[in-house]
DNA sequence: ATGATATTCAACAATTTGGTTGAATGATCG
DNA sequence: CGATCATTCAACCAAATTGTTGAATATCAT
């Protein structure tokens, strides 16, 4: 089935909804990052970068190290994953391409519900 | 580039970060619905569906046809392609495949922002 | 220990969101 | 015409979001 009801989905999505934070992946896309770092680029005070990492980490798009004083951050895969299974479902539609669709749903139907490669990997 | 500032992935990916929207897209993803049908299955008032109806709308990810004194939602392929091209980009990152990044950079820093073609082959 | 650095916490304000209800609009039916 | 049906509009409310500032916490360097 595809997810409708995952408050995953939800925190993931409401997460990419922001261009600041998404500036934000874009810049760990490109290696880790301390707080400090990802929050330079923006007129807003650290706070306020803090709570936006802080969305970004509860939706679990990134995850963190402390290491001393610093925080660093840098992307993780699982919700990521997620949230394009979901589109990916949807664009089949979208693209007409209805031939697909009963073997989707069937397939669909008959895999775990959330993708298990949520790669804890340290 | 990959669109960092673009107030239309705002607003798709905003849509699609509320369990009601998505479970209405699924219903569209069935076939077109009026607003009474797609706000049926859900214990809110005609008015809250029409917002998010016109969250959806305003997102581009519907579009609406007024036949009389109903309205019909279908889906529109557009948008949902973007926020799709979207997390494609970032899953290279996040599946590791580091390897194919510098070529992406080069495609997706020569491409159109929107992918126009449907034409993904699977 | 002192002071500087990195980050969060707490309290607050403005804005947005998601819901309500009741009235308004517009199309269709008898 | 008058009633009903489908939908939106307007006013309102509670809760969440996004930002601020100033204090707190913890680590590192001297």
């Amino acid at each position: 089935m595809v997810e409708l009801e995952s408050p995953q989905l939800d925190s993931v999505f409401h997460a990419l909804g922001d261009a600041t934070r998404r500036r934000m992946l874009h810049a760990l896309a490109d290696g880790e990052r301390t707080v400090g770092q990802l929050a330079e680029p923006f007129a807003i005070s650290l706070a306020a970068a803090s709570k936006h990492i802080k969305a970004l980490e509860h939706a679990g798009l990134i995850r963190r190290e402390v290491r001393g004083r610093t925080h660093l951050c840098r992307l993780a895969p699982g919700p990521l994953a997620s949230a394009h299974a979901w589109l990916t479902f949807y664009e089949r539609f979208w693209t007409g391409r209805l031939d697909v669709l009963e073997q989707l749903l069937r397939e669909e139907d008959s895999r775990p519900p959330t993708i298990p490669p949520q790669g804890d990997e340290r």
